[in-house]
DNA sequence: CACCGCTGTGACATCGATTACCTCGTCTCG
DNA sequence: CGAGACGAGGTAATCGATGTCACAGCGGTG
């Protein structure tokens, strides 16, 4: 065990053969024989060898890597993403790099030229721009995850966003509530876009007024949340209910709701977060299964690796409304 | 942009220069006279020229990318360190792999064989094994992080677990609490060793006699601390508090605990959670502070990448408790 | 028997950047 | 005036694996 790593070279040498016939034999080629096949196996054994993976790369001009982008390693959503991901990588052998946006185009240009420069043999993008003209002439599989980039034909694994917000309005409406809040985030992301749009399918099917004032648009980072909501039910007609578009914008309303004593109040939350079943009332989700798009998103970057070459598609995953309590509060019968 | 990619040749054939020189115009080396030095650096303007990292990482023999290895990417607290490693190696253009051991120990010698293979730059690890050997002879820096590597000179990032688990203990005691569980990872890690022999200093050294029945060893991935906490508060002479040693104990035993109703109990916890100070009552606990071991474990890598040889050390992460009610809660005045 | 095609093999170029080593002036100093 | 130092820059080897292509040997075929 001297040698810190053995090359190709030397186990060439060792089966009394030519680099190219080793290469033969490791790369599974048929055009061996016999003879000389466990030559080289055995002289793999002994010396211990593994390919380089950089020299491999360079000469393929392509790495046995995967690009995971996403908004935010430590987002609790991103997180179960990317953690299945791996898994999945790993079962394959795949290294995975990750990188965050931290929510600003130009970074997401920055890791992703960074990343292409590496060529990783694919990515998972949960994209935070609008355009994508740059990543039209990519020559690894992309997969968009969270949101699709509607301006490329490339596979996505989305939600139902305006499905499900629509349904989480819905349950509330259900349970009697009328005057519902909506939270969520600024962003002009194509899913808070949608998810307030399903929350307007459901007000306005549902014969109500749409009113401007019941909709909150904060700040994602900032501790916003909480402040609009404390906003909302100052207000002289007041919400019965409130539909949180996204995880952060729950965990960013909930301890002020509760500061106020205002647990009276409908809830539910387009993403589910620890601890959700056990606050009191428990708090009604929309079931959005990180796990789920992690797998889905996986399968198919896998699948184009492997040299599939399925149809581009959305990919929806499964969505459902998971009733703890809070959703199902009527409201209270006030003046 | 119609080629591809510019190579270094390329922008030695426009700068009328050889690829040596280039080289040493972008590696910063002085010799260069200013007239030839202007010629590169505008050929590598014009054509866009970026240093193919892989073929660079293949003659230096090391690769600017480091590796990050942890029990589980999705694991709230790792995320938040990951996160916050990522932040500090994107900064300087150091790309992240990660991968997880799935708290096996012949899984982590796979996942960082591979990354030894890929020649990283540098490794953080949270190490789930015991013995070390195998990296003795590691040929780049490492920093563990969480539990130090007992057999092996190297940087740790770790909590003062004993000295925090007292501490959660005794702020108990000061509420009048006498009777207090633990509950922990079976796992033997030195973290949770050392956690429990802090709980363990506290009840002795407020001269309570040691009883085994008030510690729970649950495994680290089911859902047994629920069911382990409820066999506790059935116990004939159950606990007024419960000490939960980690986050995932947490998470698992609160649930339990709010169903049973039994939310008078005294209870902290080693390690915040997301709605911790949510939940009725908000609950107390020892803060871990993953940013800070993520950044604090980052700085002392990419400080011995830059060149720095200081000490082998470990360095012990901030920990403070955070009253938020569950911690202050007196015992009940039962028979 | 000459030729074709197939199998097993290896010498050599290649991927793109770095570097050991060399060349060619010019400048300095004894 | 010659030796040696030094600055600027080039040539070719190198990192480790793989693709190109050529070649030898063999069996079959018209």
């Amino acid at each position: 065990m001297k040698r810190p790593r053995a090359r190709l070279r030397d186990v060439a040498e060792a089966a009394q053969t030519s680099t190219k016939t080793a290469s033969r034999v490791i790369n599974g080629d048929e055009r061996v024989s016999a003879a000389t096949r466990a030559r080289v196996e055995q002289a793999v054994v002994e010396l211990g060898y593994r390919p380089d993976p950089l020299a491999r790369s360079l000469r393929l001009g392509q790495d046995e890597t995967i690009g995971v982008v996403v908004d935010e390693v430590g987002d609790p959503f991103f997180a179960s993403v990317i953690g299945e991901i791996e898994r999945m990588a790993l079962d394959r052998g795949v290294s995975v790099i990750i990188a965050s946006t931290r929510r600003r185009a130009e970074r997401e240009r920055i890791v992703l030229d960074g990343l292409f420069q590496r060529r990783v043999a694919g990515l998972i993008i949960a994209s935070i721009s609008d355009d994508h003209a740059y990543l039209r002439t990519s020559s690894c599989p992309l997969v968009f995850i969270d949101r699709a980039a509607e301006d490329l034909a490339a596979d996505a694994v989305v939600v139902d966003d305006r499905g499900g917000a629509r349904m989480a309005v819905e349950h509330l409406m259900r349970h009697g509530h009328r005057r519902i809040a909506y939270i969520g985030d600024r962003l002009s992301t194509a899913t808070a876009r949608y998810r307030l749009a399903g929350y307007r399918d459901a007000i306005e099917a549902a014969g109500i007024a749409f009113d401007d004032d019941l909709v909150a648009q904060v700040e994602p980072a900032k501790g916003d949340a909480g402040v609009a909501v404390e906003a909302l039910l100052r207000m002289t007609d007041p919400p019965t209910a409130v539909f949180s578009a996204n995880t952060r914008c729950s965990l960013g309303s909930l301890p002020t709701i509760h500061r106020l004593r205002r647990t009276d109040l409908g809830f539910i939350s387009f993403g589910d977060f620890a601890m959700a079943d056990t606050l009191t009332p428990a708090i009604t989700i929309v079931d959005h299964s990180p796990e789920a798009i992690g797998r889905l998103a996986a399968e198919r970057l896998f699948s184009r690796l492997a040299g599939d070459e399925p149809p581009v598609e959305t990919i929806l995953a499964p969505l459902r409304v998971v009733p703890r309590g809070s959703g199902e509060l009527a409201p209270e019968v006030t003046a």
